[in-house]
Order: C-alpha cells, then sequence, then structure tokens
DNA sequence: CACGAAACTGACCGATCGGCCAGATTCTGA
DNA sequence: TCAGAATCTGGCCGATCGGTCAGTTTCGTG
C-alpha cells in the first residue's frame, strides 16, 4: 500500500510540474524506485491514475457546490472562505485542473472538472451578469488558481505561511466577488 | 507565403486549444491541407515554430519593460494600461504561455517567456512587498490571463465586444495593483 | 522556352509512448 | 509448511511522434 500512496504523490507532483502528456509512466517509475509495469499493476492505466489523483478534489468540490445549490439563497461571502479552504487544502490538485484542463478534456476526469467549474460561475450567476461581473469572476478565479500554480516558478513565494496566504486570498477575494452582490458598483 | 502564415495561424490555435505537446504536426499539416514534410520545410522544428509565433509577443513586452526600466520612477497606473493593450493585442498567445510555459521551460522561446514574467513582476518590487501584494500581483496577472483563456471554454463569453473587455480589465487591476502604491491598505 | 530556385511530397528512420503478458518473487494465513 | 493471493518484473507489441531525405512539381524570370 505503500508503494500505492508514494505513485499517487509523485505523479501528482510530476504531472502538475512537467504536464501530464509530457510525464511517462517510466519516468513515474523511476522516481519511485520500480518498473513502469508495476505502475500499471497499482494503477490500469495512465488515465485511472490521473483520475484517482484528481478525484477525492472534484469530490469535495461538487459535495460543497451541492451543499449550496440546495441551501435556496447563496451567500457569497460564505462560499468563498469555503471554496478558498478547499482550494488550500488541494492546492497541488488546482494548477493541474486549471492549466491542463483545456487540453485533456477528453479525459473523463478532466471533463468532470470543467463541468465542475461551470457550475461554480453558474452558481454565481454569471450568464446573466454584466461584463464587468464575469470578468470579476474569471480574474477572481483563475488568479487564484494561477498563484497557487505559479507563484513559486517566478520566485515570488518564499516560504510564506498558509495562514498568511489563506486570509490575504480572502481578502482578494471578497473584494472582486462580494461587493458585486449587494451594491451597484 | 500564404501557406507560411496559415500554418502559423493554424498552429497557434490548436496550440491553445490542444497543448503544444498534444499537437501533433500531422494534426497542423491536415487542418492547413498540406503534408507534415512542408510544414518542416516552413519551419524547421516544432520549437521554431513554436517560437515563431510566441516571439512578436515577447518582443512587444521586453520593449514596453525595458521602456518603463529606464523611465526611472514607474508609474503602476500608466504600466497596467500598456500591459493590458499589450494582452489584447496578442491575446491568443497569451493563454499559451500562462498555461503552458511551466510544462515547457526547456524550450527556449518559453523559458524567455518566464524570464519577461519574472522581469514583470520585479518591476512591481514584489520581492520586497508584503504577502497582501504579492498575492495580489498573483491574482491580477494570472486572472487576466486565465481570463483570456478559459472564459469562452466556461460559457462565460459569448461575444463580448473588445472595448469593454478592457475597460473592465483596467478597472479590475486598476483596483488589485495601484491602490497598492500610495495608500497603505 | 529554359532553367534555377522555391515549394512540396511520400517513404522512411530511430525513439518513445501506453499497455499487455507470462512468469518470477514475495507475502499471508490456515 | 505450503498453497494461493498479491506484488513485481523484463520483454514485447502496435502506434505515434518529430525529423530526414531523395526526388518531383510549381513558379519566377531572363
Amino acid at each position: 500500500m505503500a508503494l500505492h500512496d508514494d505513485l499517487r504523490t509523485i505523479a501528482l507532483a510530476e504531472f502538475a510540474a512537467s504536464g501530464y502528456a509530457a510525464t511517462s509512466l517510466q519516468r513515474i517509475a523511476d522516481l519511485a524506485g520500480t518498473s513502469k509495469a508495476s505502475v500499471l499493476y497499482h494503477f490500469a492505466s495512465k488515465e485511472l491514475l490521473l483520475a484517482d489523483i484528481v478525484s477525492p478534489a472534484l469530490d469535495d468540490m461538487e459535495r460543497l457546490i451541492e451543499t449550496l445549490e440546495h441551501a435556496g439563497g447563496l451567500r457569497r461571502s460564505d462560499f468563498v472562505e469555503q471554496f478558498v479552504d478547499l482550494l488550500l487544502l488541494h492546492r497541488e490538485v488546482v494548477p493541474l485542473v486549471i492549466n491542463q484542463g483545456a487540453t485533456l478534456d477528453d479525459v473523463p476526469v478532466m471533463h468532470r472538472a470543467t463541468e465542475i467549474m461551470r457550475r461554480v460561475a453558474e452558481l454565481f450567476r454569471l450568464a446573466s451578469g454584466s461584463t464587468m461581473e464575469k470578468l470579476r469572476f474569471g480574474v477572481a478565479f483563475g488568479g487564484v488558481a494561477y498563484t497557487l500554480a505559479a507563484a513559486e516558478r517566478l520566485g515570488l513565494s518564499g516560504e510564506i505561511p498558509i495562514d498568511e496566504v489563506r486570509s490575504a486570498l480572502l481578502l482578494i477575494l471578497h473584494d472582486l466577488l462580494v461587493p458585486a452582490e449587494s451594491a451597484a458598483h
């Protein structure tokens, strides 16, 4: 069971860093100190390995969405806080979905990810919103995802404590999303 | 010369939509109604095709950065406006660099793109900024780039006139970036 | 018309990919 | 102890990739 988890961890890191297509099963096997055939013993295929990695995050996100959909009126500020917590909890998976979702939408699990993001957008009733509102949504969530993904690559990260990141992201998202709820801008 | 430009256009669209690695020269050739060997006649290699597509945008961006670096004091509001205009001008290239830059940093032209983004970050003196300021920068530019890239995929786009996008993005970026310049938050 | 340059093509190459399989090895519990 | 399940491996397969090359067709121009 140890190797099984190691493979998940290693594959996630490699998929996020180098891309799904560019990461071969052989490389994952090498990093884990095993053979390619062994990887395919634990995960029936490369796509199922990806699904195994991404699905838990999608499950959590779907659960949050459904809770809010059945809660009648949606308070954006509530959603934002829980949403940020989920993003931080699965912060390694987020860039994988964001950056490579479009490329991999023929892979079922990534198609599901795209569908979930669409539902988040609908939750904010963005289809009927103004251009300004649509763009605020895009900048907010795209921006958060990108920041989680690429800040380190640009040398902007250092070792920022995660609580600090959390509160800063909450402020930024709140500024971008919540004002549009009540106040006419 | 017509085919040469067609190949650039087709390849850009495919690279952005499906990813560089996932787009084969054969597919580009098919879409252009020619042969793979013909593509490699016009562009010596797949990497050079990518470079040919991305370089003009990088040149423009580098020119803007150098102008501002030699201008002494930087006024963020000036930079933001010119920056947004460049992003919109090259709006097909932006998602290519943003979404696949990390994956392809072994390709010289993409490494150059990453370097340019790092210089933009330095222009904003983000290395010495607070966590809040760093994250604002990440959210702002990542968000804009992601919005240009993926808004359509999530069905948020419709046919928004580009002037409207421009002014909305300017407002959002201004809110995110410029206040930090003078006012202590 | 002629001739060199430019444009184009089909066939082929080595490398790498995901996946399969027969068999070897290790683990586990009656 | 030992049989069966779980785990692991090397070798192989077909497909596809980027790239090369010899040779053909098309084009521009004197």
